[in-house]
DNA sequence: AACGTTATTGACTGCTTGGTCTAGAACCGT
DNA sequence: ACGGTTCTAGACCAAGCAGTCAATAACGTT
């Protein structure tokens, strides 16, 4: 019936993901936009309504993306104290890559939450999201006797978003990937672990290096 | 010999890091700074010499105010660990005041430390100094009996400067003060913490909601 | 192969940006 | 009160900005 399009519309999104990531909403004309995801500038307002509303999309996107990298824990082979702390370490590398900059999920959030609710809200209810697959996985492992029973899961659940969150933050700064990983292990510590949870976690924490 | 100045420099440079940490350094235009600041556009060209000058100087002077917080928790009258406790109090009171955009020092560093290394190791120099105040604290409690003197101070340093910047990237985003409150005294367990100390922190934590 | 529909192209617009220039005002030491 | 120096005020500039428009190109259907 009519001209298809000549772009992928996830494809775009998530090129305009990159280029806000590194220097966010205001700092990323449009043209650069342009540059970035190849397309012209009309296709752009045809298939997403403007700068705003790509920013917004590529947010989203990456919010999922962030809320899915957790919900992850709450499966897996592993035992739950395990996969928690594996997901330490795979947020300490991520973050402690060189020249890393930190996720637009992240970079959204404190560049314009005192702005705008949208993106506030929406970031807001990611960390409780996030809050509560933590405490899943927690509550799993005080079932599976990894963790005492008695150990505040939705508070721990916080913790690990604020420990997380700071490392990404830490990490754009250039910190070093080994104390990134120093940091997530440490956290650890708050954790009440069992004698067979430290048992199942084993006395290695790897090469990380 | 000349006409004074109209303005205190101080004074500006605090108004600017208002406008900066709010609106970040892209989003602020020199219109909205001259406003926020109250001077003419040529004063702040020959005083500061441009707006990145400007930004530069308000962030040099947030990081040495951040700095100086932590560098607060060496003294005091009261025991080590007690310090530790009421600086994490003190954070997540700040940062969980309605409305209150994250410290100029968070913004920048996350806004412009992947293209802009002299940010990026600002921060991180900061990261590391902070961290030097955390493990000195901690240090002294352990020679004070409060903490076991098996536990890694400069770990548990770079480990408090992860949570307190995730506490700003949450409160950012519109989080209550109670869940950042949480998250304090929760990471207050990563501490290996003697008998001597936890009677000298007292069951109370105190009401601030 | 002709048509209707939609995508692309690039010129264009009005506005905002950071930064400069020039003229005049305010102050201090003498 | 005067002169030298510095500060301030507001007009000014070129470049960059987000967004629009009209013309053209590409496709699927019939």
């Amino acid at each position: 019936m009519a001209r298809p399009r000549s772009f992928d519309e996830a494809d775009v999104v998530a090129r305009a993901r990159e280029a806000f990531a590194e220097t966010g909403f205001a700092g990323t004309s449009l043209d650069t936009l342009l540059e970035a995801t190849g397309l012209a500038r009309q296709s752009l307002y045809n298939a997403f309504g403007g700068k705003k509303e790509l920013f917004i999309r590529a947010f989203l996107s990456d919010t999922a993306e962030a809320i899915e990298a957790v919900e992850s824990i709450r499966h897996g082979s592993d035992s739950p104290i395990t996969r928690i702390r594996a997901q330490l370490v795979k947020m300490a590398v991520a973050h402690g890559a060189a020249q890393a900059p930190p996720s637009l999920f992240t970079k959204a959030a404190v560049e314009l939450s005192a702005r705008d609710p949208e993106v506030a809200s929406t970031a807001a209810a990611a960390f409780e999201t996030m809050r509560t697959h933590y405490a899943a996985c927690i509550a799993e492992a005080q079932e599976a006797g990894e963790i005492d029973g008695a150990a505040d899961a939705d508070s721990l659940g916080a913790f690990f978003c604020a420990v997380i969150e700071g490392m990404g933050t830490l990490g754009a700064t250039g910190i070093p990937r080994a104390t990134l990983l120093d940091i997530g292990f440490t956290s650890l510590a708050a954790i009440p672990i069992t004698e067979l949870g430290r048992a199942r976690l084993g006395t290695n924490d790897g090469d990380w290096s």
